[in-house]
RNA sequence: GGCCCCGUAGCUCAGCCGGAUAGAGCGACGGUUUCCUAAACCGUAGGCCGCGUGUUCGAAUCACGCCGGGGUCACCA
């Protein structure tokens, strides 16, 4: 139930009712028609924008227009006021009923409010966090983990098909190197002293690789050529990488559905064929690139490459796809991976990437609209950086000197929950600081804990109500008498709750999660202040010696949860019940 | 130099598919505890929404151009 949804549909059905009657024009627009909350609560309680957008092509003035559409509004039943206002706005006041209705409905159908079918069963896909499977995850992968998580969570509530997906880059260079810094572990682990040279990866996490080998090959790698052991350590070492990573993921609460390995993309043809495809459609060809401007280009030189057309699409140059020594580039993958996802039928395709990917936006959303004939679109989400900041000093991160900040060490120090929400209070494009001090702290500076806070209060009424003897299950407070909740100050927390199905919505059509969490801390923010409110109006606490009353406001209390509980599953935090 | 992101209160940031007098938290100042957890709440002060032009009935929001900050820029994934 979305009331703002219902108010609009009523607006575009009175309108056609005046279009009818000839009072306007037939066939208008209505696309523009909006019903949404005002900004200031002097302005009724929900506000359309209709008479203003349909002025010029009506041919009327708007407030005309407003004045007998008001008059339409008025008749039907929901609606108790209807003012023009300003240049031509048309203010809605409902009836109490409407709003106490709410209460009932949210309650009737606690898993339900908020869902809904916007994603009418599209197949979307997320990629998401995809690091390179070369050691543990860190703080930046986390912050993108937290961002897909959430994402999926949220498009699934609103009515999309999810996918969950993972993209090993286990096909390049990386995972040789990999692959020579666990050898020298093997051999530390056979007492000889390991050889990290540089641009090896230095990380003590490959020690237990190291050993593992020892226990697997005993010393028949020793002394060896690279080429006889290097495809059977990297293989080794790669899995052992991703069932680290895969269990990183599960502390934070992230379960993918499918892991693709970049790897098993080389010798199936599947490279060639996402080439040839866009071959056909004349967006690769054979030349050499212009020298790259304004930056210092010592070492460029010009070679003749194989390349993909992608200034077509507004990139800045074309991109190669195969290396000087004919080898694929990193880009080739990425043009069979993106193919695949489309064949597999995908509507949308989702990628979160860090913001240093930024560059490759361009041409694989060009790679992805020419490839499915613009069928499929795809929305890449740029992950800003997270600052650490610790007793106000900010945590240095070194992957070189293979001390870093590891998901591992953030999520033993303050706990998943912590770590999700406040990874998503921020606009994922905007750096992050991730403050120690802060998200430990049992006050309002933390949002995490305000947000649970309000929950815990909510129970405590609950808890409370139960051991008085009152009926506290959804289907009792949904039959209560919710006429009592009569106060302004309650109508407009009601108000608040009505929002909670269009704030989703918006948040699912932008792939913004962030909404919800800065909606959940103003929820909990009205919530306390209604709360705090019945220290000087006794009429206003929860519990009542009037049993009827209280079971009405304990019905609102337990919305307020519903919708606590509903947004805190799209951000994947624990909802607590007490705060001890 | 090209491309991407950011610039809103002293600080950290929401709002940006255009809407009315621009919001929140922190910090500052002043209040609130016979009462369900004061771990909370209420109030006051604080703004050329970086600058300019354009589109519009209407611009923090859209377009273009500047200024400032950050990221990134063939043959590494």
């Amino acid at each position: 139930m979305n009331l703002f949804a219902e108010m609009r549909a009523l607006v575009v059905a009175s309108l056609d009712r005046l279009a009818a009657e000839g009072a306007l024009p037939a066939g208008l627009d209505l696309a523009a028609v909006t019903v949404e909350p005002p900004r200031d609560a002097g302005h009724g309680e929900m506000a359309t924008n209709a008479a203003m957008v349909l002025a010029k092509p009506a041919g009327m003035p708007p407030r005309a227009i407003a004045g007998a559409l008001a008059a339409v509004l008025l008749t039907d039943p929901r609606v108790l006021a209807a003012d023009v206002a300003g240049p031509g706005f048309l203010n809605l006041s409902l009836r109490p009923s409407v709003w106490q209705g709410l209460v009932g409905n949210i309650l009737t159908q606690p898993d339900g409010y908020g869902r809904s079918t916007l994603g009418s069963g599209r197949k979307v896909n997320v990629e998401f966090v995809s690091a390179n499977p070369t050691g543990p995850m860190h703080v930046a992968h986390a912050r993108g983990a937290v961002v897909g998580d959430a994402l999926a969570r949220l498009l699934a509530f609103s009515g999309w098909q999810v996918t969950r997906e993972y993209y090993v880059n286990d096909g390049g260079g990386q995972v040789d190197v990999l692959a020579r810094s666990a050898y020298e572990r093997y051999r530390e682990a056979h007492g000889l002293s390991p050889e990290i040279a540089e641009g090896l990866y230095p990380g003590d996490y490959l020690i237990p690789v190291g050993e593992a080998l020892k226990a697997k090959y005993g010393v028949s790698l020793l002394d060896k050529g690279e080429q006889s052991w290097l495809t059977e350590v990297r293989d080794f070492a790669t899995d052992m990488m991703m069932a680290m990573i895969r269990e990183d993921l599960a502390a934070l609460g992230v379960t993918m559905d499918v892991y693709s390995s970049e790897k098993a993309l080389y010798g199936t043809g599947q490279i060639e064929a996402g080439i040839e495809a866009l071959r056909k459609l004349d967006l690769i060809y054979h030349g050499t690139l212009e020298p790259p401007k304004g930056k210092t280009t010592e070492d460029w030189e010009a070679r003749e490459q194989t390349l993909f057309r992608s200034t077509r699409f507004g990139d800045d140059q074309d991109r190669p796809v195969q290396k000087a020594d004919g080898g694929w580039t990193y880009f080739a993958p990425d043009i069979a991976y993106h193919f695949n996802k489309v064949e597999r039928g995908f509507d949308e395709l989702i990628n979160i990437f860090g913001a240093d990917h930024s560059g490759y936006v361009k041409r694989l959303k060009a790679v992805v609209s020419a490839l499915s004939q613009n069928r499929v679109t795809l929305d890449i989400k740029l992950i800003q950086l997270v600052k650490l900041l610790k007793g106000g000093q900010i945590v240095k991160m070194s992957k070189r000197a293979g001390t870093f900040v590891t998901l591992r060490d953030l999520i033993d120090e303050v706990g998943p929950d912590v770590v999700r929400f406040v990874m998503l209070t921020r606009k994922s494009d905007v750096a992050l600081d991730f403050d120690f001090d802060k998200v430990t702290e049992q006050s309002k500076d933390n949002p995490v804990f305000y947000v649970q806070y309000a929950n815990a209060r909510v129970n405590s009424i609950l808890r409370k109500a139960r051991e008085a003897g009152l009926a506290v299950d959804d289907p009792s407070l949904a039959a209560a008498d919710l006429s009592r909740l009569d106060h302004p100050a309650e109508l407009a927390l009601i108000g608040k709750l009505a929002e909670w199905p269009r704030l989703v919505e918006i948040a699912a059509r932008g792939n913004e999660p962030h909404r919800i969490a800065f909606y959940l801390f103003e929820l909990a923010s009205d919530f306390h202040g209604l709360w705090n409110r019945g220290n000087d109006e006794a009429g206003l606490r929860f519990l009542q010696d009037d049993q009827v009353a209280s079971q009405a406001k304990i019905a609102l209390a337990r919305a307020v949860g519903v919708v606590i509980c509903a947004g805190l599953g799209i951000l994947g935090v624990t909802p607590v019940e007490e705060m001890r």
